[in-house]
DNA sequence: GTGTAATCGAGACGGTACGTCCTGTCTTCGG
DNA sequence: CCGAAGACAGGACGTACCGTCTCGATTACAC
């Protein structure tokens, strides 16, 4: 209805949108976030880069994009039986999205430069992936819970979070016992 | 010794040295991480570019020379009577470090831009300036914890360093909170 | 007959025409020849772009329809006379049509365009506007000469053409001198 | 002496400079006016596109630099004899220059863009190529001439720039003839 | 003192991405 | 089929910064 009235004009490219999109993952994997640039994401989209500026301000907004739902999707946990099995999947989950994703890799980017970039915070903010997923589990896993549900996902994210981002070895991370841990804060 | 043996030819000017610091501390109060540029930096520090890439390979190197010991010195806490009072201490330190501190602010910019440049991430590596402080501080206040330090370090930290480097306000953080769910798990 | 043919869908529109031909002149003394666009004189028409590639292919070619009419006009001379005054007359409306008039800008313009483009100098060789109106000054002023036309115009017109183009100050020019110049060589 | 005094900073380099202007040459020949770019010459001369801007400001600044010496070469004539072998010189040199010459079709293009950018017009009234050739031509062969040099320049150099840039054929043209013409007015 | 050598500020160098603009084509809807 | 609107791929614009390179000038140590 809000689409369809007084339009005219030639309609926005379907086809290129997913090129674009395919073209940021893709050049996430292949050459890191910090080497790709607005110029290198429209030629290997086989696109104009006036179509790129168009639809999208920044290589950061075009990530948000292309990452927010493989991200969602990777965060999202099936029920497991017990809270300490579901707390504990979803803190793998969220290590292996983190570490090794593709969709984490962007997430990464997109926090380091939210950090120095007022308009990348603003993105991240109006969608918040991890405390979202959070959220869920938590619910599930705890429903009696008195715990601010913000409070209660800064703990059971937050030593995850630093672990990596501060650039340690996952591998030194035991999902079962930070969940143990947890359950005996909250 | 280093510095002694037969060296020749003009010696490096200090004068040079603080000026490119001080001009990067002030820069990044003024125009931020991501607008400073090697070039604006040896401009603000009247001093030849060579000059600044002769020292420095990047910006992030010398952000990190001229904030590491600004950052030292902001997280390490008196001892206060207590082990909470230790903790909270400390994690109202870590707060104010990480949301308001010029140092904190460069700490972010780097740790930010470590998530996609491995060189920065090397460079963090090699002086944890948050691990440090905090493992000061909880060996201070739990001399007879049995927990892996670098466990109950992310156990103490994480939680804040999530909800502020996600872009929560801190309004919502209480330390003293904090410090006792960390007593709970330790 | 071209027209009445079996010809089908909405025909052209004269509005259309008269709207881009305007909008061409107009342009012309706002901003100037190199300025203009196809893109600007479609906006400022109030007329698609396609609409102007239809039935021009170049601004080059709309500059010239829409001059021609007045350049003819403007170098049309009453007879006055003598042939001294009919020659200084036209060497006086040719003074103003090269130096002043929006016609003689565009006229100028494409003569300058026709030095390193092919189709332009091309669209200029099909209407001589210079000669043609030189032609009929010099027949009807020296009935009986025998000096080929074409080089009794290059001695007419080549001094005046030369003095303006090459920025000189008209000023500088005197007509009536310039016309005895020319019939002491015819 | 003004130049060697106070320099500071890396000198400008000849090899590039030659570079740059041996480019617009081959280019002015090989696509034409019309179809060089800025960008085109850089990369032609392989040079950064800010050397080019640094020294020049458009294309026909570069073209005047390049074409300028050859012009005043080609144009300048040996004392034939007579006054009329020399001025049927002189219109034979300023045919070829314009006709046939990568100088004349340099100066034939500036010509042009300088009717409709002021900038070029300025450029080109700082050395009035023609004018100055024909000037010691004139007083060389007519040393007691009373005729004011300005119009005697017209007179003799118009028919010819005339014939010329409105795209007659040169072939129509008699030097001789119009040496005596010329000389019948003076 | 007199080299010798590494430093300094300055600024030009070849590159490359920026974000904007225009090109000529296309695709839509409405007359 | 024409017309307005506007998106499309492409490419030049002029600017900014990159990291390197030459300059002349300075400043130390070794002779």
């Amino acid at each position: 209805m809000d689409d369809a009235r007084g339009r005219v004009g030639r309609p926005r490219s379907e086809q290129a949108r997913v090129a674009v999109l395919q073209a940021v993952d893709d050049l996430l994997v292949e050459i890191g976030y910090a080497a790709m640039t607005m110029k290198g994401i429209a030629e290997r989209a086989g696109v104009g880069r006036q179509t790129v500026y168009r639809w999208w301000s920044t290589k950061a907004e075009i990530l948000f994009e292309a990452g927010a739902a493989d991200a969602e999707q990777e965060l999202a946990i099936e029920p497991a039986g017990s809270p300490l099995d579901d707390l504990t999947a979803y803190l793998e989950a969220l290590v292996r999205f983190l570490w090794r994703s593709p969709a984490g890799a962007a997430y990464r980017a997109l926090l380091g430069e939210a950090q120095h970039d007022p308009a990348v915070a603003e993105l991240l903010a109006g969608k918040d992936i991890l405390g979202d997923s959070a959220r869920v589990v938590i619910e599930r896993a705890l429903p009696d819970s008195r715990m601010p549900i913000e409070r209660a996902t800064a703990l059971l994210i937050g030593p995850t979070f630093f672990w990596v981002l501060s650039g340690r070895d996952p591998a030194g991370l035991d999902a079962r016992t930070l969940a143990e841990d947890f359950l005996r804060q909250v």
